[in-house]
DNA sequence: GAGCTGATTGTCT
DNA sequence: GACAATCAGCTCT
């Protein structure tokens, strides 16, 4: 699939947030000219325990509610910025790892390492890599500075398993991947 | 206004 | 496998 400009990138993004995050992998993401394809996302819905916008809008989460398309930017455990593609209002996709493909020296200078499985696997660990921290929240990701192609993974490629690192609705298999990808934050 | 929690990562055992 | 680091935002008093 060809690149897509504003418009067309809103219609991908104001869907059911299940459908943008299995439909998300394989596409290409990056900020700068530093990114890669993207493998691994999970979803996040209102009626969500787990969701930041279940118990309705904060300042925080405000961006859930902004337009489709809209980056939600927030920092998690005090230490690590996370990234998320806003869907419907109150839903979200987590962008939890890519495979690294361009601008890759950068990633691996902001990183501090060489192994390239290891600078883009996990949300933390992206955001590091990709220079992505509070100032980039509200941002539209089809738009400057960002850069956003879709391109469609192969439907058998693309697996799904239960999210990471939650406490609240664990067993919503609502993580998807590329199966088998060496770049992914956990194996599914 | 005080206390608690977490959509994580890196390091140590 | 276990745990510390670290803090904005939310909940409760």
């Amino acid at each position: 699939m060809a690149d897509a400009g504003p418009g067309p990138a809103r219609d991908f993004f104001a869907r059911d947030a299940l459908v943008v995050a299995r439909g998300l992998i394989g596409a290409t993401l990056g900020l700068y000219g530093v990114g890669g394809i993207v493998v691994e996302t999970e979803a996040y819905r209102p009626d969500d325990p787990a969701s930041h916008a279940y118990r309705g809008r904060t300042p925080r989460n405000a961006p859930m509610y902004g337009a489709p398309g809209t980056a939600y930017v927030y920092r998690s455990y005090g230490l690590h910025w996370c990234l998320n593609a806003v869907c419907l209002p109150g839903s979200a996709v987590l962008i939890r790892a890519i495979q690294p493909q361009f601008g890759v020296a950068q990633m691996r200078d902001r990183r501090g390492m060489d192994d390239d499985r290891l600078l883009c696997s996990g949300p933390g660990r992206l955001c590091q890599a990709l220079g992505i921290d509070g100032s980039h929240n509200w941002l539209p990701l089809a738009e400057p500075p960002f850069e956003f192609a879709f391109s469609m993974a192969d439907p058998a490629a693309v697996v799904s398993g239960r999210r990471v690192g939650l406490t609240k609705a664990v067993d919503f298999e609502w993580r998807f991947g590329l199966g088998g990808s060496p770049y992914l934050s956990r194996k599914f």
